[in-house]
DNA sequence: CTGAAAGCGCTTACAG
DNA sequence: CTGAAAGCGCTTACAG
């Protein structure tokens, strides 16, 4: 590692340290002929200016801290992209630590982000206290995607959750569903309760009394949505939709439906929650709702990058979409199925239990 | 960020800055009551060492960098995780990048990583030539994950995709089938080109002359695989089989059939390539190949951690392994349903043309 | 075991 | 516009 260093840049172009320093870091003005000596002589050795050097005069480490749950979670996936190149020609590189969905490992993460240091940071969910979080905003430029903070509103990059459940169950109830299974995500999750609350929200709109077995909580993982599904056929009570608060979910209770021969949408709607990438490709494609990931993680790069520029920005609002696809569909009544949509309210009523596809 | 230093802690402490180092990186025997007195002087103060500093001053940026392709690839992001639990407790933190598939990008991101600098290096796929690799190998630890080089093979945590190309046609052939679509991935991709290799070898040990209009192209996507089925259809040669290059494009096949309202693996067997995440959920679950790569990823930090402590390990061996789940069966002749495997070399011959459940 | 000092490779007031 | 010098916050030979 015998690198090329300023100094050597500066000797082979015959002038100061500082000013092929300002030349290559374009902080002031130098004279054309030294400004080309100097960039002949950085090509020609092949200088790359030490960063870490750089960070330690400045006091600038060029970095954004990235607090993520599980760098490989397909969820989050698409806010780190979005940051990415949101951050992309800036100058400044995000640098990831995970949190694990553990407090204890977030906390450490944050702690390995700081001694860094990094000059901003983004929380993509994640359970660090806000008092934590207020006081470390005061420090740098902070911006969370996926979860609010009391008093940082600004901070934070967040779509209403409540709506999005909301969303769902209304969507099903439109189309003429009245006994509707629900597969809650983790009760420790703040996204999870919300969605929750959206959906009870919509049957009590609906003057739908939901009945208590035909709730089940998983854990957003794909095999939690399974077993939930079996345990909703051991209970026994007939139903002719599913939501479930993520898209994970979905899958496995998609599964657990194809494995007894239930077709989907026929014999049960499924509705996700998060519109992963593979949704779309699902059999069939899965009707969800869109959070919009990506420019979240894209606006709060940007979010960062205005705030170390000091001119700060308070956080756009963004919007869940339902979208619709082709695993919801329309209740058809045993006898005489249905052929449109019945929004009369004379006739919303008791969920069609002879219609279910089970017992 | 009046920030707390080790000069502070020295002087809280009473004792040298040298002193108040050594006990704080734990670099030599400091006695025991000043010992203690740095470390409560330092929680007291609540102290954060620099690591900008740190590094300048010892050499080691105790940054490992990694390119990726896309950070939210799904097939990568099993390997970063691999990575990222691999330097667990190391006190070493990855630091991304990524090519974005583009050699430019990644030349760019190398650079950006190189001259940070971080001291090690791992590359997840990619189209740096072999060239510079090696003489980037010479500068620093340097290892890859899905991509050989010429003469650092002991660097490279592969797999052997002509193999993997093989069980995939291996396994349909045992199974009767003839007429094999395929879906090959971009020809630019190494691995695309290997697993492509291994399909045809399988076919010409089974003395099986793959029909021209069977093979289509994708670029690894879903849309692709989507598309790559439909111009299949277009062309109108039977088949019975598709090999789906990745799961991605096993995605996109998948969906295709359903459009036209064929099913799978009643109709046509599908397999995939890769065994992502969601492939165990898929409907039918998918036959795939699984690439070991959450091993590959942490073998890949343990290999870094180890030449930077100066115990280079070759890298080990990984096997692929074909995982049969449900999207492939036995082929059933028409006339009368194949009930058993026939293995027979005599019964090997023309594509059971009749059989095709399209024209 | 311990301190004073040099040095890591840059940036940036400070004087011209 | 340009140089000499101080300094960023640490680590680490170098002498005790």
């Amino acid at each position: 590692m015998p690198s090329i260093t300023l100094e050597d840049v500066a000797r082979a172009a015959g002038v100061s340290l500082s000013t092929a320093s300002r030349v290559l870091s374009g902080t002031a003005k130098v004279s054309a002929e030294r400004h080309a000596a100097v960039m002949r002589a950085a090509t020609e050795l092949g200088y790359q200016p030490n960063a870490i050097a750089r960070s330690l005069a400045s006091g600038r480490s060029m970095l954004i801290g990235v607090i993520t749950q599980e760098i490989s979670s397909p969820f989050y996936g698409e806010a780190l992209l979005g940051i990415e190149r949101g951050l992309e020609g800036s100058g400044y590189h995000a640098i990831f630590a995970s949190g694990h969905w553990q407090a204890d490992i977030e906390h450490a993460a944050l702690d390995g982000l700081l001694g860094r240091p990094v000059d901003g940071l983004i929380l993509l969910g994640g359970q660090t206290p806000d008092a934590v979080l207020r006081a470390l905003a005061a420090r740098l430029p902070l911006i969370t995607v996926g979860r609010s903070i009391q008093g940082l509103e600004g901070h934070c990059m967040r779509v209403d959750n409540v709506a999005g459940g909301y969303e769902c169950t209304r969507h099903l109830l439109e189309r003429g569903h009245r006994a509707i299974a629900y597969i809650a995500g983790p009760e420790s999750h703040r996204d999870a309760r919300d969605r929750l609350h959206g959906h009870q929200q919509a049957l009590r709109d609906w003057s739908v009394t939901g009945h208590p077995a035909l709730f089940t909580q998983g854990d957003f993982q794909e095999t939690s949505g399974l077993m939930a599904v079996e345990s909703l056929f051991t209970r026994g009570e007939p139903f002719t939709a599913i939501v479930a608060a993520n898209d994970q979910m979905a899958y496995g209770a998609r599964l657990a439906l194809y494995r007894r021969g239930i077709r989907v949408p026929d014999d049960v709607s499924l509705i996700g929650y998060d519109d992963l990438h593979s949704s779309a490709f699902c059999t069939p494609p899965l009707t969800t709702v869109r959070q919009p990931m990506y420019e979240m993680g894209f606006a709060a790069a940007e979010g960062i990058l205005a705030a170390l520029a000091g001119t700060a920005l308070p956080a756009p609002e963004f919007a869940v979409q339902l979208v619709t696809r082709e695993s919801t569909t329309l209740l058809r009544r045993t006898p005489r199925p249905a052929t449109t949509e019945d929004p009369d309210p004379a006739t919303r009523s008791a969920p069609a239990a002879g219609s279910a596809p089970m017992t």
